[in-house]
DNA sequence: AGTGTTACTATCAAACTGATACTAACAATA
DNA sequence: TATTGTTAGTATCAGTTTGATAGTAACACT
């Protein structure tokens, strides 16, 4: 998709999807927010080829979503952890995850529910200015003038 | 990356990838809440062949997020307009524009403010039930038992 | 008759994906 | 000591997908 040249576009959404606008690495970067770390713990979960597998690890690794982290020098091993920049992918997953569970819901799914409470997560998204729920207020996109 | 399978597996992230899980749909999609309709406006704007818009086109025509309408007889001519599935994935472009701005946010940037207030949307995403930001508090997932 | 517009389709080389087999560096067991 | 197992990959390569380019269909306009 040329990929380059999106560090450098204004839209934020295309600079996101510049570092993780795959399938996979959003489905690596799921599985790290359910605490998998090891190749081989996200080899198993994905059915993923280990070929793709290197590939992707290393990419969201150079991008700053994750980080790898020797565990054990003899033999000599390496585990993949979130960075703050993949924690805070978290709330992407949630909205992915609640469109999916809206339209694409039948049948059995998984849930995320408070631990403490014990209930249901219902991600929403809102304006943190309004309170307003994302899509219910007239909003205007502003392009930044060129040069 | 076989997405058949998709439909019956239990994450709801994984299902809503089968549908929108690459850049271009996410990006058309994006568009197409910036009020964009025609085939040309989205080639034009995406940069993108015209092959692989109408596969896309077709893909979320197809998974109902936008729906295709007549809008002149002769000469025939189509649009593409979004459905109320297509219109709710707007959360999701917001949560994914709000990771690109705060971790790849440097230089101009496009910006979203609400019409009525004039700010900028500062898109959160929270729990409806406790009210906390996703990803503050402990959660549980919960894998349905087979069969 | 010639030019322009819109929404595509056809073709095909290049890039990417993914299945499979294999390797490195050990630990554990027989 | 030889064999088997574990973990984290790499090597190879056929098959699929992508994307650049050119062309088409159905008109409107001049």
């Amino acid at each position: 998709m040329d990929y380059e040249n999106n560090c450098d576009n204004p839209c934020p959404i295309a600079r996101s999807l510049a570092v993780a606008g795959d399938a996979w690495s959003i489905l690596i970067l799921r599985d790290a927010h359910a605490g998998l770390t090891r190749f081989d713990q996200f080899r198993k979960s994905l059915n993923i080829a280990p070929t793709m597998l290197t590939r992707r690890l290393a990419a969201l690794t150079e991008e700053g979503l994750l980080e790898k982290r020797r565990y054990s020098e003899h033999p000599p091993r390496e585990e993949y952890l979130l960075t703050a920049a993949g924690r805070d992918f978290l709330p992407v997953l949630f909205m992915i995850g609640a469109w999916g569970r809206q339209y694409r819901g039948e049948g059995k799914l998984v849930r995320f529910v408070d631990a403490e409470t014990g209930t249901d997560i219902k991600a929403v998204a809102v304006d943190e200015v309004t309170g307003a729920k994302i899509g219910t207020r007239p909003m205007r996109i502003i392009t930044p003038d060129e040069s």
